[in-house]
DNA sequence: CTCCATAGCGTTTTT
DNA sequence: CGCTATGGAG
C-alpha cells in the first residue's frame, strides 16, 4: 500500500555534501548585522559585495570574518537608522524544530512539505527575514513567488513588519505578475512591445470565437471550450501551432490546430498575450536569451515558491531556470492540497524536485497549529481515502475541541436557514462575524445562501463570483482604455467600435476588416483609412469612425490625475451620455457603475504601490538611490547582446507613436495591468463585521475559527464532473474536501440537503461520501435524517414533504442505500448497490413538484423578523433605504413582495423580499 | 442597423 | 433557472 515515498526518502539526503552552485558562486556573505547605531554610509558602491565563501551552512553562523562595512545596517530610506539588536533580529525561538530547520536552511535547494496549518507562511517569512536581517542578504536578491495576489500582499505585509528597515527591491508576487514584469522589460526580444495588452479569459474566448467564425468551424460540432482547452494544453506543453498541426490526430485536433495558428497570428498582431502566454513567453524568453536569464539568475540569489503543488509545468520550468545557477530554491507544498490539476498543476513537480536538485534537503512540517483534534482527525481520515498520496499524519497539541456538526437539511433553503441560525448562535456566544466563513463547491450555490442570510439578517461578504470588473459597462470602459494604450489591440477596438451605438454594424466591420487586409494594417488603422474612403463607406459611417478614432488621438494626449484622465476618456466615448439618454433604471445604474470605476482609478493611483509597483529593476533601484552593487558577472544593461528582431508588433508600435503621439499618461497602463491580474480574492478586506462566503478553492490558504461547508452531497461535492470518469478526479475532489475541513480552527459545520433545486429541476442527492469518511467519534449528526435512521427516516420525510421521497436512504447508508420516487413514473426506483458507485444517480423531479406547505424552520424566520413591522410599509421607487449588510441604497423597482435596490457601497443591485430583508426606509 | 423574441445553452474551480 | 447568442422583423 505505501508506495515509494520520496517524502520519506529525502530525509536522508539532507547532508549530501556539496556547496551551493558552481564554483566561485558568490552568495553574499554578510554576517549578523550586529553593529548598533552606526551611521550608514553607502560603502557598497562598486565593491564586489562579497568574497567567495563556501556556503556550507556553517559559514552563516560565523560573523567574525565579515568586513566591517558589511555590518552597517542597510538603510534604504533616509529615516534615522534604528539600532539593531545584537542577537538575530528574527526570533526563531518560538518555532518548532522542523520549522527552525527550514528557516535556517538558507543555502541550496530545499523542499518543505508543509501540512495544512503547519505554519508554513510563518516559515517562509521568517526565513526571508532571517536572511535579510541576520545574514545580510539584500532584499533585491530575494524572489518570493506565491499563488495569489492576496498571499503575496499578506507576505509582503508580514515581511515589512519583521523588517522595518525595508524590503524594497524584493519581488514578492505571483508567477503571473513576475512574468508580466519580466516581459514588459524585454518583450521586444520576443516580437512584442513593452506595451503589450493582457487578454483575460473573456477576451481570449471572444477571440477564439471570432476565429472559429472566420474559419467556418461550427461551434456545435467543435465546442469552443474544447478547442480552447486543446490549445491551452498545447501552449503549456510548449508546443507551437505548427508542431501541434503536424501532430494532430483527430479531426478535433485538426480544427484546434487551425484555430491555434490563427490565434497566435492575431495575438501577435494585436500585441496581446493571454494568461497562458504570460507564462509560456517568459519561459521562451529565458530559454532563448541567455543574457536575460543570467540577469535574473544573478539578481535573484534566493528564490522561494509557495503552493508548489499548484504550479504547472511551465511555472516549474521557470522557477528551475531562475534557480539553476545558485541553486537556492525553496519550494513549499502539500500534495494533499493540490486542487488545481484541472488547470495544469502537476503534483509530480514535487517528485521531480529531487531529480532536478539531487542535493535537496527535505523538511516536513507535520504539527498543525490551527485546528482542534476532532477537526484534524476528520481531515486526516478523509484524505487517507486517497491512494495517490504520500502518507503523513498531522498532529495537534490542542485538545479535542468541539465535535463536527453535520446537519441534513430538507432542501437548500433549509440549509441556508440552518446555517444562518447557527451563525447567530455562535454570534450570541461571542464569536465575531469576521471569524465565520461559509464555503461551497460552486459559485452557483452562493445565491440561495445569500438569500437566506439576507432574510436572517446575517451580514456577509462574498469573495469571488461575478465581479464588478466583469460588468459589461466596466469592460467597455476598460476596452477603451486598452485601445488607447494599444490601438493594435483588435479585440478591444472591436468591442467598443459600436458601443455606444454609432451605427457601425457587422457590415461596416466586415468592410473595415477587408480594408485592413488590403493595406496590411491593423484594424484600428483601417478605421482611420475608412474615414477617407468615400466610395465604400457612407458619410454617416465615416463621421462615426472619425469620432471613434479621435477618442484614441485625444486619449493618448491626456495626462494628469488618473481619475481625471479616465473621466475625460469616458466622456469622449459618450458611454455615460448614452446611458443617461436611455433613461431606464438599468442604464442609470450602469452609468453609476462607471462613476464608481473612476473611484477605483483614483484609489489605484493613491495606493497602487502594492504588488506590481514594487517589482523594480536593479536600474530603478539604483536610480532611486539604493546602493545596488554591480552584478559580478557582467550583464550588459539593456541587453546589448543578441539582435533585436523588429517584429510586426514593434513596427506597429513605432508607427502608432508616430501617428497618435506618445501616450502621455503613464499611470494608465499600470492601471490596466493591475486590473488584468487582480482578482476579487484580493479585495478580501480585514474586519468588516460580516461573515465570509467563498468557494472552497478560494479558501485555500485561509483559516477561520468557525467554518461551514454547505452542499456536501454527491454530485455537488464531489462535483459530478469530478468523478464520473476517472478516479484521479475524485481524489482531487477529496483533497478539496480536505482543504475545506482544514480551514477550520475550532468549529466545523457540514451541511447537505435532501433535495436541491438546480437549474429549475429538483434533485435528491445522497449525502457526500466525504461525510461518511469522517470517524464517528468526531462528528455529530442532526437534521432531517438524524431522528429515525434505517428506513423510517425517509418515510417520515416523504410524508412531511408531501408525496415525494427525499432520495436519502438512511443516515447510516454510507452511500449504499438509496431510494427515491420520481414523478414521471410515480413509482419507486430503489437502488441497493453495494458499491458506493451503484445507485448514485440522483433522482430528478419535475419542476412542478408541489412545495411543502409549511417550511420546517418557519419558526426561525418568524423569530428573525424584527423588521417585519417596518417592512410592511410600502416601498416606492426612489426611496432611500438602509440594509443591515449593504448599507445605504435606493429602491429602483417594486414588484409584488419584492423590491429591487441598488446599494451605494457595492454598486450592486439586489432583489429583496419586503417582509424578510433587514431593510428600513430612511426617508 | 437596431431591436426584440425565442431558442438554446451551460453551470467547477482561477492567474 | 438565468443568461447569451442567434435569428428574424421593423
Amino acid at each position: 500500500m505505501p508506495q515509494e515515498l520520496p517524502w520519506e526518502k529525502n530525509m536522508r539526503l539532507g547532508a549530501v555534501p556539496g556547496a551551493s552552485g558552481p564554483a566561485g558562486s558568490s552568495a553574499p556573505a554578510r554576517g549578523l548585522s550586529g553593529a548598533t547605531g552606526s551611521v550608514a554610509t553607502p560603502l557598497f558602491s562598486g565593491a564586489p559585495s562579497s568574497a567567495p565563501v563556501a556556503s556550507s551552512s556553517a559559514a552563516w553562523t560565523s560573523s567574525s570574518a565579515v568586513p566591517a562595512y558589511e555590518q552597517v545596517p542597510l538603510d534604504v530610506y533616509d529615516a534615522p537608522t534604528p539600532a539593531r539588536p545584537a542577537k538575530p533580529v528574527v526570533d526563531i525561538d518560538g518555532l518548532n524544530p522542523a520549522q527552525k530547520e527550514a528557516v535556517l536552511t538558507t543555502e541550496g535547494p530545499l523542499l518543505v512539505l508543509a501540512g495544512a496549518g503547519s505554519g508554513k507562511t510563518r516559515v517562509l517569512t521568517f526565513r526571508i527575514a532571517h536572511m535579510i536581517a541576520d545574514l545580510g542578504v539584500r532584499p533585491w536578491q530575494m524572489l518570493a513567488i506565491t499563488f495569489t495576489n492576496k498571499a503575496a500582499a499578506e507576505m509582503r505585509e508580514r515581511l515589512q513588519a519583521l523588517l522595518p528597515d525595508g524590503t524594497r527591491g524584493m519581488w514578492v508576487c505571483t508567477f503571473h505578475a513576475m512574468c508580466v514584469r519580466m516581459l514588459r522589460e524585454d518583450a521586444d526580444l520576443l516580437g512584442y512591445t513593452g506595451q503589450f495588452t493582457i487578454y483575460d479569459d473573456d477576451d481570449s474566448r471572444r477571440m477564439v470565437r471570432d476565429i472559429m467564425q472566420a474559419l467556418g468551424i461550427e461551434q456545435k460540432q467543435y465546442p469552443l471550450n474544447m478547442i480552447r482547452s486543446k490549445i491551452s494544453t498545447a501552449k503549456n506543453a510548449m508546443v507551437g501551432p505548427d508542431e501541434f498541426q503536424s501532430r494532430a490526430s483527430s479531426p478535433q485536433e485538426q480544427k484546434a490546430a487551425q484555430v491555434y495558428q490563427e490565434l497566435e497570428r492575431r495575438l501577435r498582431a494585436a500585441n496581446a498575450m493571454d494568461f497562458d502566454d504570460l507564462l509560456v513567453r517568459t519561459l521562451e524568453l529565458l530559454r532563448s536569451r541567455p543574457e536575460v536569464l543570467e540577469k535574473y539568475q544573478e539578481r535573484f540569489r534566493y528564490i522561494s515558491v509557495d503552493e508548489y503543488q499548484d504550479t504547472n509545468h511551465v511555472q516549474y520550468e521557470i522557477a528551475n531556470l531562475l534557480a539553476a545557477k545558485y541553486q537556492n530554491l525553496m519550494v513549499v507544498g502539500d500534495d494533499d492540497q493540490s486542487i488545481y490539476s484541472w488547470r495544469g498543476a502537476d503534483i509530480s513537480n514535487i517528485l521531480d524536485f529531487e531529480e532536478d536538485f539531487p542535493r535537496a534537503k527535505v523538511v516536513k512540517l507535520e504539527q498543525n497549529y490551527r485546528s482542534t483534534g476532532h477537526i484534524l482527525s476528520a481531515a486526516n481520515a478523509v484524505v487517507r481515502h486517497n491512494s495517490q498520496r504520500k502518507d503523513k499524519r498531522l498532529f495537534t497539541a490542542m485538545g479535542d475541541g468541539e465535535k463536527i456538526q453535520a446537519y441534513q437539511a430538507s432542501d437548500e433553503r433549509d440549509e441556508g436557514r440552518w446555517i444562518a441560525a447557527e451563525i447567530e448562535k455562535l454570534r450570541a456566544a461571542g464569536t465575531s462575524y469576521d471569524d465565520i466563513a461559509v464555503f461551497y463547491r460552486t459559485n452557483a450555490q452562493s445565491r440561495i445562501l445569500e438569500d437566506m442570510f439576507l432574510r436572517a439578517g446575517v451580514p456577509y461578504k462574498i469573495v469571488g463570483g461575478t465581479r464588478f470588473f466583469d460588468r459589461a459597462e466596466i469592460r467597455d470602459v476598460m476596452a477603451y482604455l486598452k485601445m488607447i494604450v494599444n490601438p493594435a489591440d483588435e479585440m478591444s477596438v472591436k468591442r467598443v467600435i459600436n458601443t455606444p451605438r454609432r451605427g457601425i454594424g457587422s457590415t461596416s466591420i466586415a468592410k473595415i476588416e477587408e480594408l485592413a487586409r488590403e493595406n496590411r494594417c491593423s484594424f484600428f488603422q483601417a478605421c482611420e483609412i475608412a474615414t477617407a474612403e468615400t466610395g465604400r463607406f457612407s458619410a454617416k459611417v465615416r463621421a462615426s469612425l472619425a469620432d471613434f478614432v479621435q477618442v484614441v488621438r485625444d486619449g493618448r494626449r491626456l495626462d494628469g490625475e488618473l481619475k481625471n484622465v479616465v473621466d475625460a476618456i469616458v466622456d469622449k466615448t459618450g458611454l455615460v451620455q448614452a446611458f443617461r439618454a436611455e433613461g431606464t433604471m438599468e442604464a442609470e445604474s450602469r452609468a453609476e457603475n462607471i462613476q464608481e470605476f473612476l473611484g477605483v482609478a483614483a484609489e489605484f493611483e493613491e495606493t497602487h504601490d502594492d504588488i506590481e509597483g514594487t517589482l523594480e529593476s536593479l536600474e530603478e533601484l539604483r536610480a532611486a538611490g539604493l546602493d545596488v552593487e554591480e552584478p559580478l558577472t557582467a550583464v550588459e544593461p539593456g541587453l546589448a547582446t543578441g539582435p533585436t528582431e523588429l517584429s510586426r508588433a514593434s513596427i506597429e508600435a513605432v508607427e502608432i507613436e508616430r501617428t497618435y503621439g506618445k501616450l502621455a499618461c503613464a499611470a494608465l497602463p499600470a492601471l490596466l495591468e493591475w486590473l488584468a491580474l487582480r482578482s476579487d480574492l484580493d479585495a478580501l478586506a480585514g474586519e468588516s463585521h460580516a461573515i465570509t462566503m467563498m468557494t472552497v478553492h478560494s479558501a485555500k490558504g485561509l483559516e477561520f475559527p468557525a467554518v461551514f461547508v454547505a452542499g456536501l452531497e454527491e454530485g455537488i461535492f464531489p462535483h459530478v464532473a469530478g468523478f464520473s470518469d476517472d478516479p484521479a478526479k475524485l481524489e482531487e475532489e477529496r483533497r478539496l474536501a480536505y482543504v475545506a475541513i482544514t480551514r477550520a480552527r475550532k468549529r466545523l459545520f457540514l451541511t447537505y440537503a435532501a433535495t436541491r433545486r438546480t437549474y429549475g429541476s429538483t434533485q435528491a442527492n445522497p449525502r457526500s461520501r466525504f461525510v461518511g469518511e469522517i470517524p464517528a467519534e468526531d462528528i455529530e449528526f442532526s437534521g432531517v435524517g438524524s431522528a429515525g435512521f434505517e428506513g423510517t427516516g425517509w418515510e417520515k420525510r416523504g410524508d412531511r414533504r408531501g408525496t415525494y421521497g427525499s432520495g436519502v436512504g438512511s443516515d447510516m447508508y454510507g452511500g449504499n442505500v438509496f431510494g427515491s420516487y420520481t414523478r414521471s413514473t410515480g413509482g419507486v426506483s430503489r437502488h441497493t448497490g453495494i458499491s458506493p458507485e451503484a445507485g448514485r444517480k440522483p433522482a430528478t423531479f419535475g419542476s412542478g413538484a408541489p412545495r411543502a406547505a409549511r417550511e420546517r424552520n418557519g419558526s426561525l424566520v418568524e423569530r428573525r423578523r424584527p423588521d417585519a413591522a417596518k417592512a410592511a410599509e410600502a416601498f416606492a421607487v426612489g426611496d432611500k433605504v438602509r440594509h443591515k449588510t449593504f448599507g445605504a441604497g435606493e429602491v429602483i423597482g417594486v414588484a409584488g413582495d419584492m423590491i429591487e435596490v441598488t446599494f451605494e457601497k457595492t454598486g450592486q443591485t439586489k432583489k429583496l423580499m419586503k417582509g424578510f430583508a433587514p431593510i428600513v426606509k430612511v426617508e
